[in-house]
DNA sequence: CCTATACAAACGAACGTTCGTTTGTCCAGT
DNA sequence: ACTGGACAAACGAACGTTCGTTTGTATAGG
């Protein structure tokens, strides 16, 4: 047998490529179904709502990226190292979950206003671990005293947020140097 | 009188605007009328479609960043004089426009292939401006010799796309004070 | 100066299609 | 037997678009 029945994980799953391909008003429910061989309505069998599998991903997305802080966090170290760890996640998190970054990085403000709020304050609490790590750099003269944590960690998470959008994976840049330029760009932005 | 009749222009302002604030595929036809005090149907007396607004619009931010681009190489200088007005530049064209630059950054890949192509090549052209600044650059010692025009300009490219996303015209932080931690940081990573 | 003509802008109704979603039924696996 | 997954049909709403018509305004001829 080839074809086995899907779960809800398998629709979310679809649902965040999609999303993430031709973004939330791109894709309807019957394409959705399409891509997992169903009907759009059988769909609902899974799911309540379009919007709910959108919540699904980005919410996903979030805890992605935070867990990945946190993470960075825990390990300790100075600021450079933390910094180092905070950039490789969330490199990681980008290439091992495309999809679902993706969709978090660009459809989250399709999500209904209480839910984008929370959102968005999870990818402040996100941004937050980037700048007390700037600041704890500048602190200590690790990094320049003319880094502005603040703008800097809009600066560095500029240039993370778009790899989605350049980066190929089984292209000529293999991850480790994707890290290695990354790390030598910021580093010398900061040092 | 208050209101005046509406011209093609404005049309395509509007739709800037609702295609930068909601997506394309997030807007419908009434909604742009709504916007414009029309009927949805009263638009196609301007536009023959509504791709034909994505594809004026899109073209508009091409032809803008391409124009900046261009204003910036003409005054010739060195590569780092070159640079610092390439930043500005492309700064000053997102501000002045920036439903269009959204817009232009966003949307551009729900443009049908022929067009989505011409566009994708305007922007390679574009990145092209920044990878020949930081080559001649690294070739005359004015930028590190570890810089790789190729990242570095994505990179350099990454933060500035970026800037609509978070910069509040009206907030605290000045155009000119953006510009200055722009050069800043890139003037540190490069050198 | 008036008036007929031309034209662009907008209307309002309707087209066929697609949207998200609901419903009832059936079938396969436990 | 029960149940969850999928189907097939259908719903009302909204979609992009077309149509015939009306409105307002500018212009040329008498």
């Amino acid at each position: 047998m080839v074809t086995t029945r899907n779960s809800r994980a398998d629709v979310v799953t679809a649902a965040g490529r999609l999303f993430a391909e031709r973004g939330y008003h791109g894709t309807s429910m019957r394409d959705l179904g399409k891509e997992l061989g169903l009907l759009g309505s059988s769909l609902y069998s899974h799911v309540e709502s379009k919007q709910d599998l959108l919540v699904e991903v980005v919410e996903e997305g979030a805890r992605l990226f935070g867990a990945s802080a946190d993470a960075a966090l825990a390990q300790g170290g100075s600021a450079d190292e933390v910094l180092v760890r905070l950039i490789d996640g969330h490199v990681d998190v980008v290439l091992d979950n495309r999809d679902v970054a993706r969709t978090f990085l660009n459809e989250a403000n399709m999500l209904d206003d209480s839910h984008r709020r929370r959102v968005l304050d999870a990818r402040d609490h996100y941004e937050e671990t980037f700048r007390g790590t700037l600041r704890a750099g500048v602190a200590d003269g690790s990094f320049r005293d003319d880094v502005d944590p603040k703008t800097d960690a809009i600066f560095i998470l500029s240039v993370l947020n778009a790899i989605e959008r350049w980066f190929d994976p089984g292209g000529s840049m293999s991850v480790a140097k994707l890290k290695a330029e990354l790390g030598r760009f910021v580093g010398a932005a900061l040092t």
